[in-house]
Order: structure tokens, then sequence, then C-alpha cells
DNA sequence: TTCGTTGAATGATATTTATCAGTTAACGCA
DNA sequence: TGCGTTAACTGATAAATATCATTCAACGAA
């Protein structure tokens, strides 16, 4: 099986989108040039919790699950990425230790950018810093929002959010319906339940013909109606 | 009663500490000439969920609370500020509108520097940017905490974390013992769960000798406990 | 001081969700 | 194609928390 060389910065396809997109054509190059390219199979850890942070993460294709686990095997899946999103910069930018895991949903390729050329380019480029705060200020309203949905919100509301989340984040361009393949233990640790109340909804769901499975894959066939049970207590 | 004037940002005793502390002599007579000045009486709204922001508010004495509302009335709070604290800056910089209130808890003094004038410095001032940025890294993490700690951590847990951050927050300088009056419905959105559970905890913390409480008067008399109980899940 | 109002506290019960113990369906592999 | 393993599903029950009703204590005003 063939798998790309390392991509370059400059001609990346998620350039336009990505927290560099106001780098020069130089900073480019050095991030570029600096950085390790890797690929993760499916359930392996790209960073671990408890370490330190020594660059960020740009994921270049594949599905990818932030979380943290509870001394008691539980998890809680903080954030979910895609191809053109980065990884691990709020731990660098807060100076601390990885508060949670990043782990491969599926096969992944993954760019690395050690953490001198990355603060070089903040440091440099005012835009960059600028973007990336307004970028840190987003993520804080989201999870503010899905704090306030924890706890506010029973399981029923938080899946069908949940599935919405898995479908804006992951739908491909121009496909029509969404389906995923996912477990429903990830699944219950993206809504903060247990698996079998999340099997026990899902199930709901499908007698009233809003999704089907099969397998772990789950078919979104009403995303409208998921919106109106997700917003219902708001 | 007589309440301060107007306080200048040049002087002010909160500067060091404030987002403001790499500002210039210049920039901070700016930010000082453009500001008004408004006090709050308890129970006073300073801004409100749904409102465009017009600029930010920094606190200049009093305890302020920020929280969200659902449509059956429960509160959720998301965040307490203390004298010294920028308050709304999240959405200006986000461009959205306030996803949540904000509330005097007690008789508020606070400054309003418009948005002009703070986009002006943080155009002007990269170090300011710079700050912020990081701020908004540490409020993302402790919100995350805050997110995993919901979904993971029973009730007594969150009640003995609840307890621990109204004392970091609001326990002056050379105070040995720290007492809140706090009515048990704010603290009860704190913690995310209802007023009665809160109550029901907060009497078995008193038979345990880890509180005492006197009408709505809460005091930590063990807070070395109370951190002890809050990280049993972890 | 007494009364009245408000919020804290407690008890009884309902609801939601978690846990445990299975059963069934999907999928990889010999 | 059958077999074994894993994960999805289902049911029974337990635990945690919410809700409702009531009592009690604190505090302010007359």
């Amino acid at each position: 099986m063939t798998r790309p060389n390392t991509p370059s910065c400059q001609s990346c396809e998620f350039k336009q989108s990505s927290l560099f997109k106001s780098c020069s054509a130089t900073e480019l190059s050095t991030l570029s040039d600096s950085k390790c390219f890797n690929t993760y199979k499916k359930g392996q850890v790209i960073f671990h919790e408890g370490n330190r942070p020594l660059g960020i993460f740009c994921v270049y294709s594949g599905k990818v699950k932030v979380s943290r686990m509870a001394s008691d095997g539980k998890e809680q899946i903080i954030r979910l990425a895609k191809q053109g999103d980065t990884l691990g910069f709020r731990s660098l930018i807060d100076n601390s230790k990885y508060t949670a895991s990043a782990v491969a949903m599926d096969d992944c390729d993954v760019c690395f950018v050690p953490a001198t050329e990355f603060n070089d380019v903040l440091n440099q480029n005012n835009q960059v810093t600028s973007d990336l705060m307004r970028m840190l200020a987003k993520s804080l309203g989201e999870t503010q929002d899905k704090f306030v949905h924890l706890a506010m919100k029973p399981v029923r509301e938080r899946l069908a959010e949940a599935l919405l989340l898995l479908k804006t984040t992951f739908q491909k361009e121009g496909e029509s319906t969404f389906s995923i393949a996912i477990s429903r233990e990830d699944l219950s640790s993206i809504v903060g339940t247990a698996k079998e109340t999340v099997i026990r909804f899902l199930s709901e769901f499908k007698e009233e013909g809003i999704v089907s499975t099969h397998g772990s894959t789950v078919t979104i066939l009403k995303p409208e109606v998921l919106m109106r049970i997700s917003s219902m207590y708001e």
C-alpha cells in the first residue's frame, strides 16, 4: 500500500483554511523544511496526556479524537479533528502539559511542526497570532456550549447533537447522505454517557426513522429532525 | 454612601495583573479617556445573552457571575469574575453575540472600554494580542477541565471543586479562613445540579466538619479535605 | 419584639441514567 | 462455509439525581 510522501506546506490543499493561511512563502517553506510527517494506524496515539508538547500537529488525512481518560477507564472525547485541523496548540500556548490524548480514529497522515519554528512564525507574523487568537476564542465558545449542554440537556438531545457534530465535522463535499463507522463506545464518550444508554436512544432514533445502522455504521436519514431534537432544551 | 469616581487605568491597582499589563503609558491613557465607569447593584445585569458586544468590561470591585439560562429557567454558571478580571472579550474577538449574561453577585464597580479603542490597542501592541491569546488558551483549558469533570465526576466531588473555586477566586489576601455568602441556587448553578442536591451534600460536608454554614454563608474549615474529595475520580 | 417573607433544610417519591448479565449480529479467518 | 471473536443490542436491576411538598431558620420591616 502506498502512502503519500511528506507533503509540502506551500502546496498543501488545506493551506487556505488552516492556521497558516496568512503565512508568507518564506514562512511556509521554513515550516515545511522543519516538519516531520507520520502515519498512524487506527487506534495509535498521536500525543499522550501528561506529556510536554514539543510542537503542533496538522492532520493531513484521517479522523482524530482528542480525549481524556479517568482512572476507572472512562473516556471523555473533547474534540474531533479532520484533515486540515491543527492539534495540540492549546497546551503549547499555555505552556502546560497535554491534558488530553489524541488518538487516530482511522488511518491518519499527520504533519508535525516543532515548537521553535512554530513560535518563530508567531513572533514574526502578527496576523498568524491574531488568527490563532480568534481560533482559540472560537474553540472556547464551542467548549462553553458543550459544557452548558452537558449540564442542561438530557442524553437524547445530546446524542442528536453528537450525531450532527459528526456530520458537520466529517461529511465530505458532495456527499448527500452521511454515514460514519463509529463504535458505540466512542459515541458514548462524545455524548458523556454509558455505551448502553447511547445504544438505547440510537434504537429509538432508528424506530423513528431518523437514522439507520449496519454494524457500527450509522447513517443519518433525517438531519433536520436531529436538529430539532438537539435544540429542545434551549 | 460614597462611590469612587472613575478610576484611571494608568494608576489602576490591578494594572500589573490585567490584560493591559503590557500597554504603554500612551495606550493606557487612550483607554482611560475612552472608557465609562458604572456601578451595578447586586443582581443587575452587566451584559445580556444575545446582545452584540460593544466593548469589554473590567471589574474594578465586586463579584460577577457569567451564566447561561435555559428556556425552563435553569441556569448554568460558566465563570466567576472578581476585581481586575476582564469580561466579554471572547464574544468580541469571536465577532459573535454574547452567549451568556454577566450579573453582579454583589454591588460592583465596572469599567467599560469601547471596542474601537480596544481593537486599536490590539492592533498596535502585539504583546497585548499575545497576552490575550495566552489568556484565551488558559480559559479554554479551564473550560475543558470543567467539561470533563461534569461528565465524569459525581456531584459530591464537583461540589468540593466548586467550593475550592470560590475560595481561590474570592479569598482576600491575608484572610486565613474563607467564608462566602452564596445562595444555594447559585452554588447549584456552578456545580450543574439541583439546589436540593447541593444542600444535601453540603449537609454531609457539615457533618464531616469540612464546612460550616450560617444562613447563606458557607465557611470552609478544611480546604485540604475538599481537595482530596474533588480529585477522587481523576 | 413580633410578624411576615424568603431561602435553607429535609423527607418522600419519581425519573433518569448506570451497571450487570446476558443474547444476537457482524466480521475476520481458517 | 463454518467458527470464533468482538461489538452491538436487550433486559433486569441498581444507583444517582431531580422533583415536589413541607418544615424550619434567618432576616428585615413595622
